[in-house]
DNA sequence: TAAGATTTGTTCGTATGTATC
DNA sequence: GGATACATACGAACAAATCTT
């Protein structure tokens, strides 16, 4: 492995740039290094003392460096022989995180979700038609099986917003294109934290139940028969429906909001 | 403020779980500290001093738990009197950055990518019809026309794709729907980082600059007319020819790179 | 301009924890 | 269980940035 120097420059910074401090240096300098060497997955970092010499920067700033990195799933970190830092993929659990903490300020609303949602979701369905087998349609039936009746309690009622959304984000891990589903994966992930923090699912509502059963169970037949012009066609009826509801669900929270 | 005892409890992991160092656990606590308290952006953080105290920490340890916060964009830090760690919100360049290193490992293809956008760009071009200023739409002109005429060099034409690139990401800037908004100017990038890291823009492609352009004019127009059908339809249309001539490129490099 | 106060930034030496052999 | 090879954590001292006077 070359040891060159890697020491960062004392490059220039525009008037309005805030300074970056050593560590952030250090971690960009990490990171490009590693583009260079066209490391990848599981591959082994210098080590602590290593890289103190290579950057000629004391064990703190290291750390703090490896810290920034990690946050962002770039590498992890073992302790113990054998141990070190190593080059990792960033999960899509991950990912979710990071993108949700840009949308906790956004204050989204129902509609903003669903006008994307309703763009996305139809065409995934269509190219899953015909392309699952028949674990995955098992899987699929399987949570939508969790609540054959209405809910009877208002906890139930939030599990089961919870489980009609776990349908959806299932159903983007088969996604062939991994932009598209994590992008799905995402927007259930969103509407699921919205719906309890916003306490969507009260008052109880048989009407979203029913429709969002009977849609699934109508979605899961198409995939089946490898029909994808209909199971476009019922996610995107399935989308509008929902949507309405949860427009309603949301209005109702903001007049109750309103009435306190 | 209340100095309330915030030393990190010894919570159980599950034996899959990775081990959760320090750092990441006070990073946790503030983050959730700062959820609590209900603080937003610009609200001040307590010194390292007082963090110190108040988690039992040293200042090492506490120092890396800001790195952690400040790389997800959630704190930002400042030297001198007045200053200390601030409730930062997430910019959306850095949202791009961490959700794009997700995407680094994925290889994503302009299939892939076109997939979505042909599913979103057309409702972003059909909600801003006639809601756009003035001043907006000169600026989107302005964009189209820095290339008036046909590349005459590669760099000229690498600039070119970017530009046209940046042509959507304006439009981005501009939406309604935020999630939407930003969806659409994060593919703008990993387009133009693909464009340039693939070199898709080489050969040269006459045809896709003279349709690319007249795309843009005639939904520049429709904007500024509120014609939102016609808006639609002229994105729809654009959206199809772009990708079957960008998957041509993609063709060419594949075939040039086995010719090797 | 200069000095002083305030707050983060960086270093180094040492000690401890953890996983592998 | 002991030796080894790593990261992890602590504390005290000093440096740098920035605001106020």
């Amino acid at each position: 492995m070359d040891a060159r120097d890697l020491t960062p420059r004392p490059t220039r910074r525009k008037p309005g740039e805030p300074r970056r401090s050593r560590p952030v240096q250090v971690a960009e300098a990490i990171k490009s290094w590693v583009v260079e060497q066209g490391l990848s997955k599981g591959d082994r970092l210098p080590g602590e003392t290593d890289m103190i010499a290579r950057f000629a920067m004391s064990k703190g700033t290291i750390r703090e460096a490896m810290r920034i990195l990690e946050a962002q799933g770039l590498i992890e970190t073992r302790t113990g022989p054998g141990g070190g830092s190593f080059v990792g993929e960033v999960s899509a659990e991950r990912a979710r995180a990071l993108l949700g903490n840009y949308f906790y300020f956004k204050n989204l609303s129902i509609r903003d979700i669903y006008e994307v949602r309703r763009a996305l979701e139809p065409e995934l369905a269509a190219s899953l038609a015909g392309q699952l087998d028949e674990a995955a349609l098992n899987g699929l039936e399987e949570v939508i099986n969790r609540y054959p009746e209405p809910a009877r309690t208002l906890d139930e009622e939030r599990e089961q917003h919870i489980a009609s959304l776990l349908f959806h984000a299932r159903l983007a891990d088969h996604a062939g294109n991994e932009l598209l589903g994590f992008l799905i994966g995402f927007m259930a992930q969103i509407l699921s934290d919205l719906t309890v923090d916003r306490q969507l699912y009260s008052p109880p509502n048989i009407e979203l139940w029913k429709r969002g059963r009977a849609y699934q169970l109508e979605l899961v037949d198409a995939l089946r028969a490898g029909d994808g012009k209909k199971a476009r066609a019922i996610m995107a009826s399935h989308m509008e429906t929902a949507q309405g509801l949860m427009e309603g669900q949301e209005a109702q929270v903001l007049k109750r909001f309103i009435a306190e």
